[in-house]
DNA sequence: CATGAATGAGTCTTCATTCAT
DNA sequence: AATGAATGAAGACTCATTCAT
């Protein structure tokens, strides 16, 4: 640690670990071939390495997930800062976790797939969302919205089906009527 | 002549249809294999009947699909017979909706592997639903409990989420919850 | 024999066998499927029917093969009455000949799949040419065109090329090329 | 590092290309199976291998192909240097050409079934064959014993019928006729 | 005789995983 | 660490052939 000069070894190994995040992102936006041979040769590195990074299948497109996810949650605060807080929850509903939704439709096949467990969401993403719409409810809560007494998982639960979106519908006015569905239910 | 007895080639051909159909429900209801050859084995035919009766991976399934859907659109003339519009709409989400989701997550799974259109559910399925809803919604709506203006996509949208309960939590308790949301969300 | 009325099931039988035979001659010409549970369905009868009538792949093939080669011998008087001996022999080669062995590239194809002996023809293909060969070279013999040693066999051996054209390029002119080479070598 | 010494693993490679085009090699000759399965149990190495070597049966008939046929291309300068141009050409047709031609029918066999253009055979396959007999032509044309404005391809197409030779038969006897009806029609 | 359901051996192909270099 | 060749299990699918009706 006393020394600049950083290992070269571990430049290039991060930059395979992103290659091949990214690679693997890629293909599972579309559904595509998910398999470690084939990843491997877009992202330019051997199989082994591919292996190296992600041990298992599952590993690599939770890994993907994850960072997919993050994105959901670090965009509350600046929702918050910047909307009043109904705005808030409807703009992240609709712009953020329906968009999220649709989009990674590969992504959830994937994990569906992959995983054999009955919980399909690695447990972070689900934290992840929760803590999302927390804070989001209880911003409404503090503005006299909605009732303190709503559970967020509920919630989250409601906005569940917004995953069989069709992109190819209405699905800013589907997403809005089931908001305010819920919206009204949480009403006080 | 004067007997009720059918072609016997008949008979087996529609017996080795229901073993299929069988073996392939107890199987996806597992998430276990659905491997034609598996299939085939389980059910005690060759490969080349399984094919015989579906040509398609997603034949097969949604036959199996269908067969376990029908219940569902079934149930709820009886139910609106047996109880209360509130009571007998609880009673589909909980007793009927939220189990058979749960229970036929393999299902889903399957389809959503096997799909690659965007709509995951085969048209009468989502249209089994609507229907069913539709008038479990009708009900409540005549016995003034909610309002005339509620869509029932909308609403099974937001039933969308029980599809991620976990069998060995507080399901029925989740799914009440979730209901409760909705339920006011509709009220008048 | 004292009744005139014929046995319908022979009918039916002629009936079959000639559809059996059409359809497979369809398939073969475009080097389509030739699956004996193929050509029933196309034929619309019953894959036991097929093998009752051809026991064997090759004995199918054969027999498309034969009824299609026919004509080439039968070709061959009306040529000579119609036309000078070397017209004939340049029409059949061009007109019958070429154009058969592109034609029928499928059916040849399928032959040599099917056999395994070294004979790639059926022993009467062969003599049905050479027979048609044979006369076309006597009345060429007898004009004074060409020397009488000239072994029928070995000039439809010079011919077999012909087989390689591509319908696609100059094969009128390749074929004339072919001809004239080897007319010049029988020429007295 | 003075060594000669390969990487051992480029060594295991190219020793199961060897393998596996030997036992295609074989294979073809006798026009066994082809099967990539098969041919991979034959040369001991996984299925898998075979693939990597080879993605398409195609390709691996080819390779075969190709090597089989370049001994064609190069024994022409020797034949042209130890014989008199007649003698070469006799020489090579009879036993390189036709010889070629009714060892390797398996092959012929396997390529006319894999391909589905209708040039039979790889381009360079022709090529290579067109070089062969023009060398040969040119040599004759030289010396004055044929022709010089024999097209080679043209002679090439008299010489395919060769293809149906019979090794069982009289097809020494058989090729020379062949060969002196051309070489008459070719003469000067 | 005709039918066509059933069978299952066998082919093609993909992919996770290992391991020598 | 990285590489990528090798492996082989496993699934998809075809088709010749049998046989009960």
């Amino acid at each position: 640690m006393t020394t600049g000069s950083v290992n070269p070894r571990r430049a290039d190994t991060r930059r395979n670990h992103e290659a091949i995040l990214n690679t693997a992102a890629r293909s599972l936006a579309c559904s595509e071939q998910v398999s470690f041979n084939h990843i491997a040769k877009q992202a330019g590195v051997g199989v082994g390495t591919v292996y190296r990074h992600f041990p298992t299948t599952e590993a690599l497109i939770i890994a993907v997930y994850q960072r997919e996810l993050a994105h959901l949650g670090e965009v509350v605060p600046e929702l918050l800062d910047r909307h009043e807080p109904e705005q808030a929850l409807r703009t992240w509903v609709t712009d953020h976790l329906a968009h999220y939704m649709m989009t990674k439709r590969g992504l959830a096949k994937a994990l569906v797939a992959a995983t054999s467990s009955p919980a399909e969401l690695p447990v972070n993403a689900h934290e992840t969302l929760v803590e999302a719409i927390t804070a989001l409810l209880r911003a409404n809560v503090e503005a006299g919205n909605i009732r303190s007494d709503v559970n967020p998982e509920t919630v989250l639960r409601g906005l569940g089906g917004l995953f069989y979106l069709n992109p190819k519908s209405e699905w800013r006015e589907e997403t809005a009527d089931l908001l305010d569905l819920i919206w009204r239910g949480m009403s006080v």
